[in-house]
DNA sequence: TTGATTTGTTAGTCATGGCTAACTTTTTTA
DNA sequence: TAAAAAAGTTAGCCATGACTAACAAATCAA
């Protein structure tokens, strides 16, 4: 009983309030997603988001009770998971084959994911032979929709002398991007953390014979798996 | 004093509108476009476009007088024949590498086209070679917005015993295309001429062997060029 | 040339998806 | 536990871009 034939007849207003929800969700992996907060993570007013969450439960893709938090529906998460899907794809697309860099992705990515053709994004899929993670390494999911949530560690989770290697970052924001870029850290790049300040919570990490200094907000969005 | 800095904040609407008045005014070359004709064109009511051209209008889009014919402005050239360029490009990436068919394209192109990102396009046409033209026999506008048009002479323009090759033929309609196709007409077909039947204007047609017998009207959408 | 037909315009309506301002409910905290 | 803060809701507004119905101008044809 799985849901394939989806005429998909979304807005991309709809697709994004979907898709929105699901990351906080299920990739956050927040406790309560409420109103204000899928409002701020989409800069738009929680009236409107009262608004589009109204519909979203009518058309059975969203559940919440009156003044609690808010739910997908299998049939919402399959939505949003065809949305990452097609996000991921067009990101690797632009990164391997049209000479993007890992923070000009995501804003094209964005416009290309509300593409309408099952057709164009299995294709896509094929041509570039089934990759199974995007530029920032994140899995992407299958024609299927089958979703997996890479076991994120927080760089700011480590302990001084730690190594680590970096395997995703978040990509909310094309600034943390682009920093991210400037100081010279990319995929794979092994990571060690030389100190861990108290008083600011500020790490000092070492990569690529490279010393520096990041917050405790920029090492929240840093993900690793750790080295030995 | 060439407008290269568009920064492009044309709603999709917008865009669909100056595409089309392009097509009837330059391709179609037609005598006078008017309201009615625009809509037609379009699919919308005549009153949706005259609000519209209103519209471009004040952005120095379009020019025309009261109950007059419309006409593009340069800026209002400069971004149909972009949006031209980005629909070939698009046509082309599927056939060549997505296995689209002829037939399947438009549709998704249609929707490629309103990607906005200069980048994404030139890098595109980079990847696939620059080519010149597209899988419908069109010439591609090179970047820097050079539109040719191809010297079209219609296959019902042809007198009995006359041969040709295909080299193009009107993609606005996905029934056209499929039809095309599935008598196993394809770009560079040789086509002789073996019969106009002046009562009904239908036309005898010899290919690969094969001989059809095709309506007026599909003979006005299929360009060719003279052999000898 | 005058009436009919076609073409263009205007007014007013609707759905979508934003917004602010004001209000209600829930949660926090003093 | 009661007041304050935060979170959620509602009402009412706006722009976009469709629509229909009614009307005006231009063109065609008898």
């Amino acid at each position: 009983m799985t849901n394939k034939s989806n005429l998909n007849n979304l807005t991309k207003s709809e697709e994004d309030y979907l898709k929105a929800l699901f990351q906080l969700l299920v990739e956050d992996d927040s406790e309560k997603v409420g109103n204000n907060l899928l409002a701020d993570y989409l800069n738009v007013s929680p009236a409107s988001t009262n608004n589009m969450v109204k519909k979203l439960k009518t058309k059975n893709y969203v559940v919440s009770e009156k003044y609690g938090k808010l739910d997908l529906t299998e049939q919402g998460k399959s939505i949003a998971v065809r949305l990452i899907r097609k996000h991921r794809l067009w990101e690797t697309f632009l990164c391997k084959y049209l000479n993007f860099s890992w923070d000009e992705v995501h804003e094209v990515a964005e416009q290309l994911e509300h593409i309408k053709s099952s057709k164009l994004i299995d294709e896509l899929d094929r041509f570039m032979d089934f990759p199974e993670k995007d530029p920032h390494g994140e899995i992407i999911p299958n024609a299927d929709g089958e979703y997996a949530v890479l076991p994120k560690i927080m760089l700011s989770s480590l302990a001084e002398g730690e190594v680590c290697k970096l395997i995703a970052v978040d990509d909310g924001s094309v600034n943390f991007l682009k920093y991210v870029s400037e100081i010279g850290l990319a995929l794979s790049s092994e990571i060690k953390v030389i100190e861990v300040r108290e008083f600011d919570n500020s790490i000092r990490i070492q990569f690529n014979d490279t010393i520096e200094t990041v917050t405790r907000k920029f090492a929240d969005n840093v993900f690793v798996k750790k080295l030995v």
